[in-house]
DNA sequence: GCGATCAGCT
DNA sequence: CACAGCTGATCGC
């Protein structure tokens, strides 16, 4: 192998070694990671076939992986949670005279302008290439990146903002492909040209651009898929976007027919400490505590924080349980009528006063601001029950034991946190990947930290083991 | 005035 | 913190 020219290596998976302790001085490593040059094929590639070789052909840029995804403009490193969590120094920044080729800054002329060693500088938005799928001209939840080089079909994996970012009535790069629903929800809630959505229909195979292509339900949010895609050459790769992994996964037929050569994972809860217990467990328990609470005050108004979609469980199963309609905001019921869902659909109510269930924004649920909400309600109502449904509630103390789970109380204001996620917990994660056996993973998410990124595949190569 | 984007915030 | 946004300010048009 010669490998004495070569500027970069590559670990199993396919992610940049972290190599400061060689010869090169990390001025060098800086500038390599962000010039455009030409291909530079690690001495690592060389042998493992194209996998990697396709990733290089599809941008050698790594500097995304420093930075947040999400973050654009010149905020520092991210993911310190996890640094705590992992016990994990944080890392020193990346020299701000970072020799990324800045596009022309914007002035705004913000009042509270950050710190000057901070001020000035902006990072490209570059497609990561964990967002592209390599031997294809295929790019997954990438639209903030304008014209992706080499990309002729977007794919969007479903409707929440940190996927579909970028998307706006001047998207013009190419064919948008999505499910059925979520490409209902750009139509109505973005104004993109609507000869680009091209939906998909879920569990049907389409061939797109010499591809076959699946959509598969991602038990996230309504609308969410996984995205299958088998290659001419018949190389398989599974894209999870976000999902929640579950048993039905493994009854998808092509999941069990076919070798996944790569996956696309979503590890935002791909550490043991995440064990938070299933959703009909928490959602029973909210039940439950619904229940206690309107015995013992039946004027309760029952409240039930929601991002844009997601977390309609929650609130069905109250409204049934209950046998009661669901209130919320006109513009939250036109998305909700759009899915279609009888049980959903039939119980929606215009009228606040009408219906004890209320679902509103998630940042409606703080005690001040239930309190005045529940003004408007008075008398009919006297006191408040909000549930905040998110995986982030989640504590070790608690843990499974939901019945433990204390309330923030002030006066007639309650507000419980629910460990209701949308995302895999640890172990879930574990039983997934165990069963699908992949001969690669890709996490997608938590990976701007080489450190995060070798735990992670610390788990998955424990858990292929034999 | 309107849509898009960004900093700051939760 | 992050999840997946939201709010308000500030751009371009």
């Amino acid at each position: 192998m010669e490998s004495e020219t070569l500027a970069l290596d590559l670990d199993d998976n396919g992610f940049p070694i972290d190599s400061l302790s060689s010869e090169e001085e990390p001025v060098d490593r800086d500038s390599e990671k962000v010039e455009e040059r030409g291909l530079v094929i690690p001495s690592a590639v060389q042998n493992t076939g194209s996998f990697a070789l396709d990733f290089y052909a599809g941008g050698t840029d790594w500097s995304c992986l420093i930075s947040k995804e999400k973050c654009s403009g010149n905020k520092g490193l991210v993911q310190k949670n996890l640094f705590q969590a992992w016990g994990i120094e944080k890392p020193s920044l990346i020299p701000s005279r970072s020799s990324i080729s800045f596009s022309p800054p914007r002035k705004r002329h913000c009042s509270k302008r950050i710190a000057e060693d901070r001020s000035g500088t902006e990072r490209p938005r570059i497609c990561p290439f964990y967002k592209k799928i390599p031997g294809t001209s295929f790019a997954v939840d990438a639209f903030r990146y304008g014209l992706i080089q080499g990309c002729s079909g977007y794919f969007l994996t479903h409707f929440h903002y940190d996927h579909y970012g970028g998307l706006s009535k001047r998207w013009s790069h190419g064919p948008i492909y999505c499910s059925p629903l979520t490409a209902r929800l750009v139509k109505m809630c973005l104004s993109v040209n609507p000869l680009f959505i091209c939906p998909l229909e879920l569990d049907t195979e389409h061939l797109i651009d010499g591809v076959k292509v699946t959509m598969l339900e991602a038990n996230h949010c309504p609308g969410a898929a996984l995205v299958h895609f088998r290659l001419k050459d018949g190389r398989c790769y599974l894209h999870t976007g976000d999902f929640r992994a579950c048993k039905m996964m493994q009854s998808y037929a092509l999941l069990t027919s076919q070798r996944i050569n790569v996956l696309y994972l979503d590890t935002t809860y791909c550490n043991p400490k995440y064990r938070f217990p299933p959703k009909e467990d928490v959602v029973n328990f909210v039940v439950r505590t619904t229940r206690k609470y309107l015995e013992k005050q039946p004027k309760t108004l029952v409240v039930v924080g929601s991002y844009s979609i997601g977390k309609e469980h929650v609130y069905v199963t109250i409204s049934q349980a209950l046998g009661v309609q669901i209130y919320t905001d006109p513009s939250r019921r036109r998305i909700l009528q759009s899915f279609g869902w009888p049980q959903l659909c039939g119980q929606l109510c215009s009228s606040g006063q009408t219906s004890p269930l209320h679902v509103l924004p998630l940042s409606v649920l703080r005690p001040e601001s239930l309190k005045e909400y529940l003004k408007k309600y008075s008398p009919q109502f006297t006191a408040v029950l909000a549930f905040r449904p998110t995986g982030w509630t989640y504590s070790e103390a608690t843990g499974n034991h939901l019945d433990l789970i204390k309330p923030t109380s002030k006066g007639n204001i309650t507000i419980y946190g629910v460990p209701y996620s949308e995302h895999s917990n640890y172990e879930e994660l574990r039983e997934f990947v165990k069963f699908l056996r992949p001969e690669r993973i890709i996490p997608t998410v938590n990976v701007g930290n080489a450190a995060n990124r070798d735990k992670m595949q610390s788990y998955f190569q424990e858990w292929l083991k034999t």
